[in-house]
DNA sequence: AAAAATATGCAACTAAGTTGCATTTTCTGA
DNA sequence: TCAGAAAATGCAACTTAGTTGCATATTTTT
């Protein structure tokens, strides 16, 4: 047995030299458990304090972010989408896949897209972002 | 010598059934002549007519992008960019690229990114976007 | 040229995210 | 182990990006 998820939050935010707060721990658990990347408000009903003030869980989120353990997400929606950044290298982010259909958008971990080149034209290609549309295996 | 950007710009609303109007041929003429997406401000301070109010604009940027002329682009920005849909296929939408040093975004037309397979796990995938981060020739 | 269809502009509104500031919590080191 | 420094939190007010309803104007059709 590994050790429990609260030990490997705690372990994240110390590694990243940040506070470890009730608020960070939370949402850092919420994204863990998460299917697909997930708005503040998401993120708010799925937080074990229900009163969490939005400033709070946005400040979090952007602390997180800005130690790379959390990622943006593309922004198709008006929102910003959050998860963690586990699942990403340096030159790619894993994918995302939103069915046109049901609507659901799901982390595509362990597809790996074919990468661009690294050079084209005089640019320099550093980091790739996909997002694939179609329909999921439960509308296909 | 082809035909002008005006004609053209008529021809693609007449084949599109939408009224020839002022804002949208204005619209459409900006985008032409645009590097890459634009947000609704900066096509705004684009136009002839400097007045125009932003609700016309949004309206007219939907029925463009109702008919498929125009393209909500891919972007990491908290504001939507359009951008015309000429150089995109059924399959792909041309890649942008966003400079890391500079912060513009150019459409990469004639860039043709590898595609994802057509099926993955039971998922069915039609359509694909992708955003490229790096340095462009300038910052290069 | 009149009627029908559609587009425009205005004011008021909403959703998503941000800022300033006073208070509380977390961490560090004597 | 606790005092003080550093950082996080909550609140209210604000901004930005986009939307809605409705009266008026423009475009197309007949």
């Amino acid at each position: 047995m590994g050790i429990s998820l609260d030990e490997k939050c705690h372990g994240m935010l110390k590694q990243a030299q940040l506070y470890r707060t009730e608020a960070r721990v939370a949402v850092l658990k919420v994204l863990f458990e998460a299917v697909g990347p997930l708005r503040q408000d998401q993120i708010a009903e799925r937080l074990p304090d229900k009163g969490r003030n939005k400033v709070t869980i946005y400040r979090t989120l952007e602390s997180l972010v800005a130690v790379g353990l959390v990622h943006r997400a593309f922004m198709q929606e008006r929102a910003w989408h959050f998860e963690l950044a586990h699942h990403c290298t340096d030159r790619q982010c894993h994918p995302h896949f939103t069915c046109s259909n049901c609507g659901t958008t799901h982390c595509l971990k362990d597809f790996s897209m074919p990468m661009a080149p690294r050079f084209y034209k005089g640019f320099v290609i550093q980091h790739q972002q996909v997002r694939l549309e179609g329909l999921c295996p439960a509308c296909a």
